[in-house]
DNA sequence: TCTGGTCAAGGTGGT
DNA sequence: ACCACCTTGACCAGA
């Protein structure tokens, strides 16, 4: 098992999304943020290494604009070389790579300009991958989208539009259930139809009204992934105390925490926290999960 | 130098 | 028809 957290270090200093407003976007500019955040990119890493940190959410502000029409810098030439510089680090310590386009990518929207604008931002985010020379493990996790009052329709849609994607891309997408639109039923029904992994969200499950037993989730879960696949992905959060439903905590919750260890127990999977303090609940994480999960120990909850 | 309104993009749900 | 919310940091104009 793999900890993670998503995007940010907040332990070194140094900004690796660094983007800008449309307005001030020049070719100059955005040559030089994109070095900025592959540097960054770079320590972050290695802090990670360093650690024990061995999952990592690449932000998708990597390249600014990189899907957008006003970005015509061919930024893979130019940067050719640090990012198979970066795949080298990544594969030498048997890192694992996630990447998760924001709410703005909707692949079964009925609007075939979002479809396109989707579709190249996913494009995008496979080539960043595929520039580092990273293998089929390293996934793209998209929710299933909008439900636009005919759930079943919107899913028919989704599966349509999955089979026309680029190979490079189906390789690396996974479906991730959401909180209220799609849950993990959902998800694993459409991998029954399109061939791709789910990624289970702890989370999403629970506010979506998932009481089941975990470990029935997980192991249908787990068939979805191949061996090409690598392990299973598994976000995990917890409940902000005080705050509305869904609401990220600061801070893991350790008892929560262990409870969700405890209930995953027969399974090996790679988590990713989604937690604001981000690297520091990983390293507590990492620090719980070997004093509890050596063989043969019982669980200390 | 500091501050707070604003930022490419979609969908849902309340009014 | 319109607006707040999701979720977040950080850009950047104006003080």
């Amino acid at each position: 098992m793999k900890i993670g957290y998503p995007c940010i270090n907040r332990t070194v200093q140094c900004s690796g999304n660094k983007t800008f407003r449309l307005r001030s976007y020049s070719r100059e500019r955005l040559i030089r943020a994109i070095g900025n955040n592959l540097d960054c990119l770079e320590r972050v890493l290695r802090f990670n290494i360093e650690h024990g940190i061995l999952f990592f959410r690449i932000t998708s502000d990597l390249v600014p604009f990189a899907s957008h029409p006003v970005c015509k810098v061919n930024w893979q030439g130019i940067f050719k070389e640090r990012f198979r510089q970066l795949g080298d680090l990544i594969k030498a310590h048997g890192l694992r790579i996630s990447m998760h386009p924001d709410q703005f990518i909707v692949l079964n929207s009925p609007d075939e300009g979002v479809l396109r604008r989707s579709i190249a931002e996913l494009e995008y985010q496979a080539c960043v991958l595929d520039l580092m020379g990273l293998d089929g493990s390293a996934k793209i996790q998209l929710h299933v989208g909008g439900v636009y009052g005919d759930k079943a329709g919107a899913m028919a849609r989704f599966i349509r539009r999955w089979r026309g994607l680029s190979r490079s891309l189906r390789r690396r997408l996974v479906i991730e259930n959401d909180e209220k639109n799609y849950g993990i039923d959902d998800c694993l029904f459409i991998s029954r139809k399109t061939g791709a992994p789910v990624l289970f969200d702890a989370f999403h499950y629970r506010l979506y009204g998932g009481l089941g037993d975990l470990a029935l989730v997980m192991a249908d879960i787990q068939k979805t992934w191949g061996a090409k696949d690598g392990l299973p992905m598994v976000d995990y959060s917890s409940q902000k105390k005080g705050a509305r439903p869904g609401a990220h905590a600061q801070s893991i919750d350790r008892k929560d925490f262990l409870r969700f260890l405890e209930a995953t127990r027969p399974f090996d999977f790679d988590m990713m926290l989604e937690i604001k303090d981000k690297e520091r609940s990983a390293l507590m994480a990492l620090k719980l999960i070997h004093k509890n999960r050596c063989p043969g120990q019982p669980m200390q909850v």
